[in-house]
DNA sequence: AGCACGCCGACT
DNA sequence: GTCGGCGTGCTC
């Protein structure tokens, strides 16, 4: 029999299958193993797509050497969605297989260097042991390496490694018969007490063996001397048995899962997705629901009627660390039936939810955009949650969307895709509002109480509250108001650091980072200028680098500045500050969230990940410090952004039985994206944001393809531009407009100049093919430092 | 990608 | 002669 394998190599020309023979004493290849094969020289991981009996291949094939897993990684689901995606993100195979599995499954390349000859071996390169090629760096040491190789006095052996470890722990079995650990018991002498100790505890616990080491030394205090003594005389026999490591041992059932009555929009929306999943329907369902609709309980009452019906369901949240209370919730009503899978568990505690998945021990997902690749077999429901989230789109390769795979999947498996949100994204909503997708809306709190009430404040007017000008006397007020009523407040300025900028005002010199087109923000924390994007920082300066005049200010506020002005004004508050800088180490987020859960603070102050999922019952006024930040930007959905983020954060106000208040501070707000978000009412926002999509030809009226074009030399990423806008234009329609190549709005990151081309059609049915040319000569002309990047349908155009 | 191979100039 | 730098083509 033949393997057809994709190896391990990204690059255009090795983008196609290898086939190689699988030897006899190899019986357990199938479509989607992870095997090593010989390549050339070398040996590569590779992943095997299809298997046949006869090739074309004209010359002798190799064998096959290892099937790495017990258990193939991939299930030919996944194998079939790879070559679907290979197509439509503009990446290669292989690529694509990777992203599907955790970043262990990755192998790890060895090039191992051993000495043959005698005189070779007493070479103080080898220090008596034979070393890896590929972490030589001396040169001198190459050039020696390359002598002996030549004169065959050492040989290289390449290795494939696997770097998937599984983690084990010790267990202890009997090897007597309770009498004769009796009789044993009785022998010894009477001032062994340690050993008469763990007789008796054998003796007494007899029908509970075997025994976890962890247990035994918890609960029945034997220390791991004792245990090795016993092993020893034969007492007990020690085994290594694998375990699961739990990512979830933290949310293990604090609160008790609550049945909560749904009202008669829940019902109804419950009633015709569970239909589609009894009748195995590929229909998508757009749940518009306002922010505390209760659209949580209807996935949990869907997911619980297909786990009835006998199928097993999928649910991606934009970003789970943030949304701690989703998971604790999902947890508390499935139990251990529930794996979650996301990018701040170990690479070890990963491992072990996905092969809990893939060993169909598992009947509920919940996880971040990469857990729509889970390889969980029977799939009766696909749940995206807050699904205009621009974190289901991959931002390097592949750029794939999770809404699409989620789509295809939906599609393969006969099952329902849910797509929840207060604030659909407006190709979501257009598909429902012309019959693609089928609208469901939820539109009444789960507890009939009121949206809370949300005030806008006109900073170009405004009084503000200290010597700054960040924070208005009203919302100070409010603030000072709800905490004197014992009741907290969220803050969100969505800008973390102090200042963001230093200005001279002798010279007008701002101060940017040497690798990028950006400013350094000032953290007062760290006592240094950042770069946000690279992480490049310098010390803060005393006097002008350009001038050295003292005349030097840091404007722009961030949430440090903000807080250190909340302390000033209100010394006795206490403030919680979440952004990134407060949550890099793991488990941080959580470790905020619950402090603020128990009220050890009265002000939690964040960045934009605090407006998703939050439900703090004692929250009572929500404020926004500026709601401009994103409002400019030269993207065609800023305003979309901007409507979503100020209604996201305005529904973590007054979610229980007390009113809720929002306070909005902004410079603009006449804009609609915030008249709009005032009375929270998207459908008017969707109605008139689709008129402004239509005039300027935006999706969802247009499909949009970016293709940016990076290099160290400006001239030459704009050279290469303007050959592949010309390509472009001779090819394609005369209705399809092709923006650019221009600049991008941050012109320069980390030492390249970018370029971009955005092009917006209708109906292109070359596009594809034409995309497919330009990535491949993409490959060729990567050796005079050029980089283009392919992304269809980018939520960035930055 | 990364390796071998082949061609060419530089240097013991 | 021998070494190393770089361009080209191939990997089942």
């Amino acid at each position: 029999m033949i393997a057809q394998v994709i190896v391990d190599i990204a690059a255009k020309q090795t983008d196609r299958i290898f086939e190689y023979h699988i030897p006899e004493n190899i019986s357990d290849v199938e479509i989607g193993s992870r095997v090593v094969v010989p390549f050339g020289p070398r040996k590569l991981q590779g992943f095997v797509v299809g298997i046949s009996k006869t090739s074309n291949y004209p010359g002798k094939l190799k064998d096959l050497l290892v099937v790495v897993d017990e258990m193939p990684p991939l299930t030919p689901e996944l194998v079939k969605l790879s070559k679907y995606m290979a197509k439509n993100v503009y990446s290669y195979r292989i690529s694509i297989l990777k992203t599907m599995l955790p970043r262990v499954m990755r192998a790890n390349y060895r090039k191992i260097l051993t000495p043959i000859s005698k005189s070779a071996q007493k070479l103080a390169l080898f220090k008596g042991d034979p070393v890896d090629l590929n972490n030589l760096t001396d040169n001198n040491k190459i050039a020696l390496a390359r002598k002996l190789l030549r004169n065959n006095e050492a040989k290289v052996e390449y290795l494939v490694e696997n770097k998937a470890k599984k983690k084990t722990e010790n267990q202890y079995l009997l090897s007597e018969s309770r009498e004769e650990y009796q009789k044993i018991l009785n022998s010894v002498r009477r001032n062994a007490l340690k050993q008469r100790r763990i007789l008796t505890d054998i003796i007494e616990n007899y029908d509970s063996y075997p025994r976890m080491q962890d247990e035994l030394e918890k609960t029945a205090k034997i220390t791991t001397t004792d245990l090795t003594q016993a092993v020893k005389k034969n007492w007990l026999k020690k085994a290594a048995v694998e375990v699961y490591r739990n990512p979830l041992a933290g949310f293990d059932n604090k609160k008790k899962a609550v049945t909560v009555t749904l009202n008669e929009e829940q019902e109804v929306a419950v009633d015709q997705i569970s239909n589609s999943v009894q009748k195995q329907e590929s229909k998508t369902y757009l749940l518009e629901g306002i922010t505390g609709s209760g659209k949580t309980e209807v996935y949990l009452h869907t997911i619980s009627k297909t786990l009835d019906h006998g199928r097993n369901a999928l649910m991606l949240v934009p970003e789970i660390s943030l949304t701690p209370q989703m998971v604790s919730q999902v947890k508390s009503r499935f139990g251990n039936k529930v794996a979650v899978l996301h990018s701040s568990l170990s690479t070890g505690e990963l491992y072990d939810e996905w092969r809990r998945i893939r060993r169909g021990e598992i009947r509920v997902v919940v996880g971040t955009r990469s857990a729509v690749f889970a390889p969980i077999k029977n799939l009766g429901l696909i749940v995206i949650d807050e699904e205009h989230e621009s974190s289901y789109k991959q931002e390097d390769n592949p750029r794939y969307h999770a809404r699409n795979v989620a789509l295809w999947r939906s599609d393969f498996n006969n099952c329902p895709l849910v797509l929840g949100s207060a604030t659909p994204s407006l190709y979501s909503r257009a598909r429902a509002q012309k019959g693609i997708y089928h609208l469901l809306k939820l539109t009444k709190r789960a507890n009939n109480k009121n949206l809370p009430q949300v005030n806008l404040i006109d900073l170009k007017h405004a009084e503000f509250a200290g010597d700054q000008f960040d924070l208005s006397t009203d919302l100070v007020n409010a603030i000072k108001d709800r905490l004197s009523k014992n009741e907290q407040v969220i803050l969100m300025l969505n800008r973390r650091g102090f200042a963001n900028f230093m200005l001279c005002r002798e010279c007008g010199y701002v101060m940017k980072c040497p690798n990028c087109d950006l400013s350094l923000t000032m953290h007062k924390d760290t006592h240094e200028m950042q770069c946000h994007y690279c992480g490049y920082t310098a010390p803060i300066p005393e006097k002008c680098p350009n001038c050295q005049s003292d005349k030097i200010r840091f404007l722009g506020t961030g949430t440090q500045k903000v807080q250190e002005e909340l302390e000033q004004l209100m010394p006795d508050a206490k403030i919680l500050r979440m952004d990134v800088d407060t949550t890099r180490r793991k488990g941080s987020y959580k470790k905020i969230l619950d402090k603020f859960g128990d009220h050890e603070a009265d002000i939690l102050l964040g960045t934009q990940m605090i407006a998703k999922g939050l439900d703090f019952p004692n929250v009572t006024l929500v404020g926004v410090v500026n709601a401009d930040t994103g409002l400019w930007v030269p993207d065609y959905n800023a305003a979309e952004r901007t409507f979503e983020l100020l209604t996201q954060v305005a529904g973590r106000a007054g979610r229980a039985e007390k009113a809720g208040e929002v306070i909005i501070q902004t410079y603009n707000p006449e804009h609609y994206a915030i008249e709009l978000a005032q009375t929270q009412d998207y459908e008017r926002f969707y109605a008139y944001e689709m008129q402004m999509r239509h005039a300027g030809n935006y999706p969802p009226y247009y499909y949009t393809v970016l293709i940016s074009i990076a290099s160290k030399k400006e001239q030459n990423a704009a050279r290469e531009a303007f050959k592949i806008k010309r390509k472009l234009a001779s090819s394609l329609h005369s209705n399809t407009i092709i923006l650019g190549p221009t600049p991008s709005a941050i012109s320069r990151l980390k030492n390249q100049y970018y370029y971009q081309i955005l092009v917006k059609y209708k109906k292109e049915d070359n596009l594809n093919d034409l995309l497919h040319q330009i990535q491949n000569s993409a490959q060729e002309i990567k050796k005079y430092g050029l980089n283009v990047y392919i992304d269809n349908e980018p939520e960035r155009i930055v």
